[in-house]
DNA sequence: ACTTTATTGAGAATGAATCTCAAAATCACC
DNA sequence: GGTGATTTTGAGATTCATTCTCAATAAAGT
């Protein structure tokens, strides 16, 4: 069995959660590729195959990924929350275009590292890391000129 | 005349806007005080003085602010978009505690210099940076164990 | 299979942010 | 300091992502 699926099952088990069909599609269709996405996107991605998953189930899922550990809440985009895998995926920024909405990722350890001991120096416990910057990618630099 | 008010008004004149009574109430309010603050909070604030300033105003006047550069949007809290001003406040990073909610800021160029050079790597031009990490604070971290 | 209990789908409700439009304010010009 | 073209405003309506409600359904321990 893939390596995610278990991992959730166990979460669900640990948190005296049923391992539903809705809740296991939902999971298979965030790991089905490696973007970003929003609620909606995951809805229409399921639609096509499973036609009873409601969106307040995704609603009420998503959040229980978050928990797992198999996904992150990351950037918002127009005005909605979106997510990315986070199992089988290393830590990165983001660079965000303003112009065009292309997401860049980059490294992270050297910066983790730096706001590490940034936290440190404060007494703060990380637990999830928010790094980016917003920007003009390469092209639109370029068309801008 | 204080400086930002100098710059806001050449920054309308400059956009052929008009620096009508509610947009220089809705600016002096935000130099108030120098919390992090969400449309509500201004509206409340701006209340106590001055009765006929609406919500659409301010929701109208904040992207004028932001677009001066006198302040930015930062973190997102209890869904609401939060802001904070930029001048007269050095740029900083941000940790905010998942369990109280505490924003506590911290240092900034060293972590930006690397993003720079990551940035660049990529061929991206940074217009604002988006630096933090949630986690627990100090007081929270003790409380915890 | 039975029973308890959690979960679901559908649609209603919420609430931050945006939009509409008639009335009021600004300001360039005299 | 009046006039008039043009913006801006306040109040309320609207949008739309997200959350909630609740009767019907499904999970899983026995
Ligand atoms: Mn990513
Ligand atoms: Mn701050
Ligand atoms: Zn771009
Ligand atoms: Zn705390």
């Amino acid at each position: 069995m893939k390596k995610e699926k278990e991992l959730y099952r166990k979460f669900l088990r640990s948190k005296n959660l049923k391992l539903t069909k809705p809740r296991l599609i939902i999971m298979e269709a965030v790991f089905e590729n490696h973007d970003h996405f929003n609620v909606d996107d995951l809805y229409e991605q399921i639609k096509k195959k499973h036609k009873n998953v409601s969106r307040a189930t995704i609603y009420r899922t998503v959040p229980l990924l978050v928990e797992s550990g198999l996904i992150k809440q990351s950037l918002r985009c127009e005005s909605k929350d979106i997510y990315e895998h986070t199992y089988g995926h290393e830590n990165h920024l983001h660079f965000i275009c303003i112009n065009c909405g292309k997401i860049i990722e980059s490294g992270f350890n050297e910066v983790a590292n730096l706001i590490d001991k940034l936290a440190e120096a404060k007494g703060f416990k990380i637990s999830e890391y928010n790094l980016g910057a917003r920007g003009l990618c390469k092209n639109c630099k370029k068309n801008k000129e």
